[in-house]
RNA sequence: GUGAGUGUAGCUCAAUGGCAGAGCACUGGUCUGUGGCUCCAGUGGUUGAGGGUUCGAUUCCCUUCACUCACCCCA
């Protein structure tokens, strides 16, 4: 025996926690109606160039952790490690932009990455996400920012830290990345070996480094948010007017970067410590250069993604209301079988959930059965019943029993169990 | 990609270089056609796989696979 398994970091979604999702999936549906957005879906395998172009040709995720291969006529396509690309480019390629108005969008699905996995960490994942195209007025950041939080005060989730910080643009991010590498450049040798790394292919990773050594350099290193250009600065300010204005908590943190090349000023992240090392629970920022770098016109726009594996975790246990069985329907021989099934396909249709067992086995099985499965209720037919033309409905809890006559048994029974 | 830990019954886990164990679950009885609770009995194992050391390995060693955690990365 060597029975197949699941891929590696690949799960499998069972009964008693897809109650879960479907509950958390309702209260998110209900947030994003409330503040405007509607859902689209787009397709779970894209060209490969739309993630090379838009997450960023030197990111980890392009580099090594998107599952790539080619088409059937040749051309490379990818599994989505995330959704913002798409939804650009959906939206882009339906032109559903509003006019003077803002285009909300939200997305629910499963995204890829070849990582190695662990707590918190999968190759498929699940991400809720939102985005807001074609606005780039502050307020729309802190529109977003209250929907995220807003989201999960409704689920109940408390311990969470939002964190911002601004990028800067494409007018003051080059210059700010210069300083950086010249004040990198002379201590180079003391930094970690992932840092030199780092040093080439993206010096801003520098400031996530958590190990002790790299620490003291990076705590006096020049922050982003004391190289904005006015403009950002600005931005910036009136995100945080906008945040205060709403009561909204956060913490500014200056070392916050993000792993993907497109986003501008606004980035943010929401943790917890009650998850391990994988602690960011969702994430976003402003991405006002994406739209362009994907050939369409220049359209800013902010966005989040939300982790909803990591969500699950934090999510009540309690929350399952797995609905109970109402009615067991317990047959004693075969005439009796026959006699039960089209009731129990009757009863089915009031919307009762019922389940019958099988006519050959002993009463005491079934009974038995029937507690298993929680029925609330026993229905109980044998010989002796069929012949005076009646049936026994037993209520579980109480023990009580009463006798139905057979016919309308099913109205009968529909009202007796509504 | 790097490092560490763990693989024993369906599940959760014990144990010892010398016959493989418990609890839960399952099946039957206690209880003639009535579930849960009690008590009793029973089923269930190539100790992840392969090799080595040994009279003898589940235990020690090597290889491999799987899972887990951390690094990394990120949601």
């Amino acid at each position: 025996m060597n029975p197949i398994k699941a891929l590696k970091g690949f799960k499998d979604l069972l009964p008693g926690e897809s109650a879960r999702w479907e509950s958390l999936a309702s209260v998110l549906r209900e947030c994003f109606h409330a503040f405007g957005f509607s859902a689209i879906q787009t397709p779970i395998l894209e060209r490969t160039q739309l993630f090379t172009r838009s997450i960023g040709e030197t990111t980890d995720i392009v580099e090594k952790e998107m599952y790539t291969f080619e088409d059937w006529d040749g051309k490379p396509v990818t599994l989505r490690p995330e959704g913002t690309a798409s939804v650009v480019r959906a939206f882009l390629e339906h032109g559903l932009a509003i006019p003077s108005f803002p285009t909300k969008l939200y997305y629910y699905g499963p995204m890829f990455r070849h990582e190695r996995p662990q707590a918190g960490r999968l190759r498929q994942f699940h991400q809720i996400g939102a985005e807001i195209i074609g606005e780039s007025d502050p307020r729309q950041d802190v529109e977003l920012l209250s929907l995220l939080t807003y989201f999960f005060q409704r689920l109940e989730i408390e311990g969470l830290t939002l964190e911002i910080n601004s990028l800067g643009c494409a007018v003051c991010r080059p210059p700010y990345r210069t300083v950086l590498e010249s004040y990198f450049k002379e201590g180079l040798p003391e930094l970690c070996e992932d840092c030199q790394r780092r040093f080439k292919t993206n010096p801003l990773r520098i400031l996530d480094c958590k190990k002790e050594g790299c620490k003291a350099m990076v705590d006096q290193a020049p922050v982003s948010s004391d190289h904005l250009c006015e403009e950002c600065e600005t931005h910036f300010k009136a995100v945080q007017a906008g945040l205060d204005l709403l009561k909204i908590p956060y913490v500014l943190s200056p070392l916050l970067v993000r792993g993907l090349d497109y986003y501008t000023k606004t980035a943010f992240e929401l943790t917890t410590k009650d998850l391990g090392a994988q602690n960011a629970v969702a994430a976003g920022g402003r991405y006002d250069g994406l739209a362009e770098a994907l050939g369409g016109a220049a359209t800013p726009a902010i966005g989040f993604a939300i982790g909803i594996e990591r969500v699950m975790q934090l999510y009540g246990k309690s929350k399952s209301a797995a609905p109970k069985l109402k009615l067991f329907i317990a047959p004693l021989g075969e005439a009796a079988g026959e006699l039960l099934f089209p009731v129990l396909n009757e009863v089915r249709k009031k919307k009762i959930w019922t389940e019958m067992g099988k006519p050959s086995l002993a009463l005491k099985r079934q009974m038995k059965q029937a507690d298993r499965l929680g029925a609330e209720f026993v229905l109980i037919l044998g010989d002796r019943e069929r012949e005076e033309g009646k049936a026994i409905l037993r209520d579980m809890r109480t023990k009580a029993q009463s006798e139905l006559v057979l016919e309308n048994l099913v109205d009968v029974l529909a009202n007796r169990l509504t």
